[in-house]
DNA sequence: CGGCCGATCAGCT
DNA sequence: GCTGATCGGCCGA
């Protein structure tokens, strides 16, 4: 354990490049009913900006139910289902009313690895339990009930400081499994850790 | 290890 | 109807 103190909401009011790199090494935390703690420490993010990102689901001013939560206020969780089967998470920034979040990628587990071993019984490796956007949601136990989300006051799903990340470990390169988006899709938006065993794509 | 493909459904055209 | 901010099984090298 690391730290104790969930991030305030001045954390999160800043733009999705800037918040993307703020939430490398953070820890992601899930409590249980029983008081037990799954924790994620961030190791790979994107960066959505927003109406003019042709790979937002906000490209355009698009806004429906299903991304509502992108139009909140910072410090607010979007989570979407997508597949048929998964659930992703990202973490509204930005102010409110304009549409700009951060997606997690991956998470390199850290505590109540049991737990999220029986969360995905098909993860062969511990490296395995949380190196993509729909593994970590299952390996902590996300799903669209917790749409819309406020980090910043929630009785279970929160941030904490976690541990920083050397600058020459940080890499960036283009965002991935985009279709069609125009210039968007080239711009490198993702961010990871070179070389961490947890992240989506070595 | 890399590529192909099916699962499964919400949102969009 | 089709596509997708995905995953995991199966195939071949």
């Amino acid at each position: 354990m690391t730290s104790a103190a969930r991030l305030p909401r001045a954390f999160y009011a800043v733009d999705a490049v800037t918040l993307a790199r703020r939430l490398m090494g953070r820890h992601l935390v899930r409590l249980d009913a029983d008081g037990s703690r799954r924790v994620g420490r961030v190791v790979e993010v994107e960066a959505y900006l927003g109406v003019n990102d042709q790979a937002s689901h906000a490209f355009g001013g698009r806004r429906s139910p299903r991304n509502e939560a992108m139009y909140a206020r910072p410090g607010t969780g979007y989570v979407y289902f997508t597949y048929g089967m998964h659930h992703c998470m990202n973490v509204v920034c930005g102010e409110e009313g304009v549409p700009a979040a951060v997606l997690l990628r991956a998470l390199e587990p850290v505590e109540g690895l049991d737990h999220m071993r029986d969360q995905r019984p098909r993860a062969r490796r511990d490296t395995d339990l949380c190196n993509g956007p729909g593994k970590l949601c299952a390996a902590l136990s996300i799903d669209r009930a917790l749409n819309g989300l406020d980090l910043c006051d929630h009785p279970y799903l929160f941030l904490e400081p976690g541990t920083p990340i050397a600058a020459s470990r940080l890499a960036r390169r283009p965002r991935v499994g985009l279709g069609d988006a125009g210039a968007w899709k080239d711009k490198r938006f993702c961010w990871y850790i070179r070389g961490h065993p947890c992240v989506s794509r070595p």
